[in-house]
This record gives C-alpha cells, structure tokens and sequence, in this order.
DNA sequence: ATGGTCGGGGACCGA
C-alpha cells in the first residue's frame, strides 16, 4: 500500500499538477492540504474518473484537507471532539484496515503571535485525540503538513531558523508527545540524503539552492511502521511550472 | 522578495 502526503496549495490552482502526479506514482491513498475551496467545489468527479474515492473537509479561502484513495473512507470525522474550531484542518477516515489522520496543524506565525498560542492549543487537542483514536484503533497513520520541523536536520539553516516557528522547543515537544505514544517518523526509517526537504519557500530561489524545510511527515504506530519498506519525498513536482511550495511525500506499507 | 484568495486595491496568509 501506497500511501502520500502533498500541501497543494489551492487544489483548484493545482489539480492538473495532482492528478498528472498520481498517474505516475500510482498511490493508495493520498492525504491533501491546504486545498482552499469549500466542498461544493471539490473535483471529487475528477478523482472519481480514475478510479479513486474522494472526499473533503474544506472551507472558503483558507485551510481545507481531503483524501483521495482506491478504497472507500468509512467512519470519517472531520473535527475533534471537545475543541471548536472554525478552520478545517483534518480528515480521520477508515481506508482498508488502517486509521487514516490527516492533519494540517498550524503554522502559527512567529512564537510572539496569537497564532503560536492557537498552535499549541490545537496540538494539545490533537494529542488527546490521538489518544482516544489509539483506544479503538490498532494500526493508525498520521500524516500531512505538521508545520514542524522535528529535528535541526530538517532545517537548511537551522543555526539561523534557531528557535523560531516550526523549531520552537514547545512545538518539538508536542511532536515528541506522538513519538512517546508509540509514533515513527517512517521517512528516518531509510537512508536518505542530507538536506531532505518537503517545502521551499517561493522566493530567493530557495529551491534551486535547497533552502527548504521537512515539515510534511508520515507517522506509523510501531507495529505498523516496521512494515513500512520505503518512503522518499518526490521533488519532481516542485520543478514544474507554477507548483505548490510543498513536494509530495510517500510512504510504501507492505500490507 | 512569491503566490493564492477575494475582489476589483491591497490586505491577509503561508513557513
């Protein structure tokens, strides 16, 4: 099982882009983000001509995730429970015997901002939520745009990122609450190049000179990450014309 | 400095 991860930004911008990338790569299940359109204008019958299900949890202008997968999502949810929040930002299906979470957690700005605090506080609900998902699930995959570079190599620059957004000691340690219950970041599973990036920012010629940031994560519980035999981020669509600032990420289960 | 959205100019957002 195929399974991907890809921040489009604004999927009705880059829904050629998505779809060229999926006739050759083929996934199982791709999780979006940042889709930027409401459900009613979701290209569901687009994915549908190619023989996937898909469905959205979106909103006007900002935010939005789907799922687009050959097996049909069951049991889907698309908020958590005990936390209001007005921007839509996951998508927890059933697609085959795995519990699918795809998130996308806030940027939050800068850690001065209002929108650091709204970070913190969505990750704390995500963790309980997490939680409860690990009650009545067995094999859980949790996957998107963390907006959280884990660790210093994940940065280009990381003595200069320092402990700004993405790298503060507060959003790492919400994202070690997810390896302590048991959740592996598969991509660090495999031997892969120095500077793995999953996004660049659009100007001063980041990626020509690969001044990125992997901030775009597939999590496995321990069982299931040990079926996990590859997981590669695909630059490729980054080097098309007028890409999203983020590059799928994929991650391949032998299940 | 780049790109998307909404809207019809320029502010907000992204990471």
């Amino acid at each position: 099982m195929k399974i991907a991860t890809w921040n489009v930004n604004s999927l009705t911008v880059r829904l050629e882009h998505v779809l060229e990338w999926m006739e050759s790569a083929e996934p199982d299940i791709l999780a979006l983000q940042e889709i930027k359109q409401t459900n009613d204008m979701f290209p569901a019958d687009a994915f549908k001509e190619i023989g996937y299900h898909a469905i959205s949890n979106g909103q006007k202008t900002y935010n939005g995730v789907a799922l687009i997968s050959k097996q049909k999502p069951k049991n889907t949810l698309t908020e958590f429970s005990d936390y209001d929040d007005f921007q839509r930002r996951i998508l927890i299906s059933d697609i085959g015997n795995v519990r699918i979470m795809n998130l996308y957690i806030p940027n939050g700005q800068s850690v001065e901002s209002d929108k650091y605090i709204y970070k913190l506080s969505w990750l704390k609900a995500l963790i309980k939520h997490i939680k409860s998902e690990q009650e009545k699930y067995k094999d859980i995959i949790i996957l998107g745009d963390f907006n959280i570079a884990p660790e210093d190599r994940d940065v280009y620059d990381p003595e200069k990122w320092g402990e700004e957004v993405l790298c503060s000691p507060k959003e790492r340690q919400a994202f070690s609450k997810m390896t302590d219950l048991g959740f592996v970041d598969v991509f660090r599973l495999f031997d892969q190049n120095e500077k793995s990036f999953s996004w660049w920012d659009y100007r001063a010629a980041s990626f020509r000179r690969n001044a990125g940031v992997r901030i775009d994560l597939i999590l496995a519980n321990e069982s299931l990450s040990k079926k996990c035999v590859k997981s590669v981020i695909d630059r490729e669509p980054r080097a098309w014309e007028r890409p999203s600032d983020h590059t799928p990420v994929i991650a391949q289960f032998d299940i």
